[in-house]
DNA sequence: CTGTTAGCGCATTCAG
DNA sequence: CTGAATGCGCTAACAG
């Protein structure tokens, strides 16, 4: 409570100013760190200030030339989807450091979304921006449109914008898990997947089928999914059931991402609650970690990766853009997280 | 490629304003929606606008008395939480629909980031603040510091703090969890909680406790775990053991969180893999949702709840409040949203 | 319908 | 060490 009565009007450096009997210019000075103010004088400034609950205003200061707005753009797919949660608080955490702040927007993954989040925050003077496309059109990222606001892409990339940009290494992550079947010896090896994230998915498609081609192993079209609609659990789990309908159902399955495992897992476990046997059921690798994989009733194994760290270099690379004098002159820089394959322990 | 050369600095309404031939006030107006401009001179300045990639200050504009930043802030303990992530894209959905953005701060449960966060956040001039209190000291949150600025606080209520909050049934979700366990003949019932979030964690208890009561059990203290320090699930694990090697081992385990959950499982895990029966492990009842549970190798209920709606619902608060004529006056309100109780199909 | 004036809160520049 | 003047980008209020 050190209040005065009424808090409700938001004061302004004139009033801390006249309350500590200086002149704003000096309260000004006190607060970007008080360099040439006497030590009294700041302290009854600073006593103005908080008697007078006063805050500086951020959006003012950014206005005048040469001061930036401390604040970095992140526009994201899916905020409820862990995975991307762990991302923003990787690029806050690293932002932070700076002082700075992340105006955080969801797109939802849809285009038309994206554009109208990029504008907003182009108008709140964002220093930067950190994206993960959304897919579809993308010319209002281009550098025509974005001037010299930097921008970060992560997960995912865009031909034809030549910016930063942070990976996985989805192609190897795919690569090793798919080879971990084979070694296992199987053969018929289903693959789920969909079109959502092209981009994403297309790598790690690769990455399977170079698998798959290393070791002679033709891949059964019956047994590729890659055409569901939307990245939902329940239409994995509707692709599951058809795998294994199927005269010759798969022995194991490599599953794409995180929901299209979920999706094939509980397909499984309805079978299994209907009378399947365990030992029928395939095994299973999912690229992204899940929680509990360990306690499948089929040997699961995860291709793991850290969204956090994907987060934390994706706003170093910002950051340090930021810091080039010749910002745009610089080339693009690319860089691919590693992932880790390896096998839940299974009960 | 609508541009010109140089869209590398920021266009100002002047220079749109002299391209068009206008004064800045015309552009001004038709970027306000038109009105009071000649539709042919409207043309003019829109074209203007896409050729130079115009795009308004949002913090000039806010600049202006009785403008509006458009912009609430949110601070949640944890970003990379699933549940947060999802609290978070509830307000956003919600502050979107109005045209306002959401500027996420993440606080880590930490008090002392909480302070600086919202001091940061009022200096950016937002509307209104939606917080997850980080527990702790709270005084940067009364109504002295933060003036006439709006707050809803969620998940937790910060006693002495007379404002909107949206929280869960916790003791109705508790109580009615703890109810299926003694129905189904259980009597000896672990607890599994944690210190962090006195406030939650209490309330769950105390919905546990009433059901025990109720029923008659007399509830062992050594079935019960509420101090653990941190909420990792890795701690959860480390009390699960100890429950489980009790003389008498509880046939059941309530526990009061998702990390409780998933720690507490993971070492019902352990235990199968070095030979015990699953006869002989505890059922859970789960306090929060998590994937798979119909999955697990033991008989799992949860007590659902969807932080979307948490999130909507704390939005809706918050815009309600922002409209109201004379904020301060109203009084406070409290919403309680439902939890539902089911059991995981259990294999 | 359109332009001019003025000022929001702050910090840089230049005097004292 | 401190203060006064000035202008950042924008838009009410008031001319015209």
């Amino acid at each position: 409570m050190s209040g005065v009565a009424g808090a409700s009007k938001k004061p302004t450096v004139k009033e801390v100013a006249r309350r500590a009997g200086v002149s704003p210019m000096t309260v000004s000075r006190t607060l970007a760190g008080g360099a040439n103010v006497r030590p009294d004088v700041q302290e009854r400034v600073l006593a103005a200030v908080r008697e007078l609950g006063y805050h500086r205003n951020e959006n003012a200061r950014s206005l005048r030339p040469g001061q930036s707005s401390g604040l970095i753009g992140v526009a994201i797919t899916n905020l409820g989807n862990p995975y991307y949660g762990n991302f923003a608080l990787g690029v806050e955490e690293v932002v932070a450091e700076t002082g700075r702040r992340i105006i955080l927007g969801n797109t939802g993954g849809e285009s038309w979304r994206e554009r109208q989040l990029v504008a907003d925050l182009r108008g709140r003077q964002v220093e930067g921006l950190i994206l993960v496309p959304a897919g579809g059109p993308s010319d209002h990222l281009s550098p025509d449109h974005l001037g010299d606001m930097p921008l970060v892409l992560a997960s995912r990339r865009i031909y034809g914008l030549d910016v930063d940009v942070v990976l996985l290494d989805d192609v190897g992550g795919a690569y090793r898990g798919t080879l971990a079947l084979l070694d296992a010896g199987h053969t018929r090896i289903g693959y789920l997947g969909n079109v959502g994230s092209a981009f994403t998915g297309g790598r790690r498609y690769e990455g399977f089928a170079r698998a798959l081609a290393e070791r002679g192993v033709i891949a059964d079209p019956e047994l590729i999914v890659r055409e569901q609609q939307d990245a939902a659990s329940a239409s994995a789990g509707e692709a599951t059931r058809r795998l294994l309908d199927l005269p010759a159902p798969p022995t194991a399955i490599f599953s794409a991402n995180n929901r299209n495992s979920i999706g094939a897992l509980r397909e499984i476990g309805r079978r299994l609650r209907a009378g399947s046997r365990a030992a029928d059921m395939p095994e299973i690798v999912s690229f992204d970690d899940f929680e509990l994989a360990e306690l499948m009733p089929v040997p699961v194994t995860v291709v793991e990766h850290d969204a956090r760290q994907l987060g934390r270099e994706a706003a170093r690379l910002l950051l340090s853009r930021l810091q080039m004098t010749d910002r745009s002159e610089q080339p693009a820089r690319l860089v691919e997280m590693p992932v880790r394959v390896g096998r839940a322990v299974h009960v």
